[in-house]
DNA sequence: CATAGTGTTACTATTATGGTAACACATTCG
DNA sequence: CGAATGTGTTACCATAATAGTAACACTATG
């Protein structure tokens, strides 16, 4: 099972939002450019505006800007916001056998070999930033203002 | 999502394994341990099997043994054997809007950016051993020779 | 030949994901 | 004030993955 794209999807719209410079986009304009339905870039939003990195402005003229500068933003956070924040390795399911030395203690020694694993991917994470992204998006091809809205 | 439980059971199985120092364990023993069916064994022993880590033996007195030192099987080669191969993240389900900048260029930036966190994660695992989990199971408690046959 | 054990498939229940529809609520503008 | 715009959230649905159980062909031993 992998980690779902709902990660990929938020970074986009964080970037399309560093895009915008402070001027609210809607959801529909970054679905457009996502190529979903409306409803999932609001669900989406819904977790970052949450976790403190969008801020969404309701009614006509409305659409959502980023809370802080692009720069602060880890992709750290944004898998904190839109992923699990508990462990990324599931255990046993069923609780191991006690009467068992390996099956009595074998959790506790997982919980740290994973915990050690998610944490040096989170790690790597923290050490890109929605900047980063941006800067590479425009390396990779030349950033246009925008797509025509 | 998370990473399935298949990679701590079969972290499991295979510190099991090294306690019969050599001698076959069968499914229904080692499903025992681990609380659960012996087919959910069998089948994780058949990926580990594929993957160069065990060696089982059909037929009467038969059963499975590490195919390698527990010192040379790291939890990289386990969660390899048993979880995919490929990307750890899912990235965008529908191909992202091409006249758009970012939706054109974003994959290419996320899959080096993810590829990065995930080779961190697997970093991480390939430091630790099936021996090094042996020695914290027996520190955690003591490893007694092995649950009643 | 009977027994023990592997390897694999099929079935099932459960859960998570992601797309779509619907709509209450909030805000702006004429 | 009403219409229009846009958010936030829930519900529904189809699909995919997981993990437990059953079943059974095949392999090897005594």
């Amino acid at each position: 099972m992998t980690i779902s794209s709902r990660f990929a999807v938020a970074v986009h719209i964080l970037t399309l939002l560093e895009t915008g410079r402070g001027e609210p986009l809607t959801s529909e304009y970054m679905a457009g450019s996502v190529n979903t339905n409306p409803a999932v870039i609001r669900r989406l939003l819904s977790l970052l505006a949450r976790a403190g990195l969008t801020r969404a402005r309701m009614g006509a003229g409305g659409g959502t800007v980023l809370a802080r500068p692009a720069a602060e933003i880890t992709l750290r956070d944004v898998y904190r916001a839109v992923e699990c924040e508990g462990p990324l390795f599931s255990l046993h399911h069923e609780r191991p056998n006690p009467k068992c030395p390996v099956g009595r203690n074998i959790q506790a020694v997982l919980e740290r070999a994973t915990g050690a694993a998610q944490a040096a991917l989170e790690e790597q994470l923290r050490g890109r930033t929605v900047a980063d992204v941006m800067a590479e998006v425009a390396a990779e091809g030349r950033v246009a203002p925008a797509m025509p809205r």
